[in-house]
DNA sequence: CGGTTCCCGATCGATGTAGTTGGGAATACC
DNA sequence: GGTATTCCCAACTACATCGATCGGGAACCG
């Protein structure tokens, strides 16, 4: 499973209130977890990293809430994973390097190349394409 | 980093014993171990898994050792990082089906399926020649 | 028979993950 | 101005996983 909950929970949220951004696009902590069925109080955390990543801002008070600081074009998938992953913190890297290990972390960092492109190759406005290309298609099987 | 410890000594062990295919091809965890610097006893349970996911067989006794069932070139890095790191076990998956989620879940089974791309089109006989590869690349400094 | 080697399973400490909880600070509204 | 609402900050817990260690048993060779 190539997402945590964090980072899913926060993508998640995120994918929301994309979808809101052009109508103003605040919702409130309580609201998005109840929709997708996750804790409010977990959420607020990711809410919170991602707030201190500046790519939410926050309102604070009655129909307070948070709120995208960009448009959802010029927000990549890439940005959000590193934003609630941190940094990686690599091991040792230096003892343990006998060619063997070397020829595996170069494989390793292929991977990792390969894991990034794609993250970066996506936005939340292509995810709100796809979720609601996702939608169209399930409507369809009602007709 | 994409490849947990037990990945990375089981594969590690293999590169070695690859290395040694053509000319009867049996080395010891000790042996390996040592040559590679990590817990031997710690190794012993990765070749276990090897074993008994059919990649290695081994020789009790004194002489005794472990060897690669089949030639370099059939044994795929898809292969061993499934044996070591096991099924996944997919968690509920069910709950929580919210359209924002099933595009998160797509997603994830790119990365996935981008990942496994790359360890199915590497086998052992690779890893060996990229290792060799290297070992002249750094030879050529001493000239 | 005796040493060597693999075999099997339990255990352990550290770390991380998912989630809970207890308050505090800003803001809007009456 | 008071009060309810919302975000803010930080500590804490339960649990699983990871990397590793250990004790002892079974096969095999000479």
């Amino acid at each position: 499973m190539p997402f945590s909950a964090k980072t899913e929970y926060g993508l998640v949220a995120l994918i929301e209130l994309a979808g809101q951004f052009q109508s103003g696009g605040v919702m409130q902590v309580g609201e998005i977890a109840s929709r997708q069925g996750i804790p409010d109080r977990y959420l607020e955390q990711m809410l919170t990293s991602l707030r201190r990543g500046g790519i939410l801002r926050s309102i604070r008070g009655p129909k307070g809430g948070y709120q995208l600081m960009r448009p959802p074009a010029e927000i990549l998938v890439s940005e959000v994973v590193q934003v609630l992953e941190g940094e990686p913190q690599l091991r040792d890297g230096g003892t343990r390097e006998t060619p063997e290990f070397q020829v595996l972390h170069a494989l390793a960092g292929d991977l990792q190349t390969a894991r990034l492109a794609l993250l970066e190759a996506t936005s939340l406005e292509q995810l709100i394409e796809r979720r609601d290309a996702l939608l169209q298609a399930q409507a369809m099987y009602f007709i």
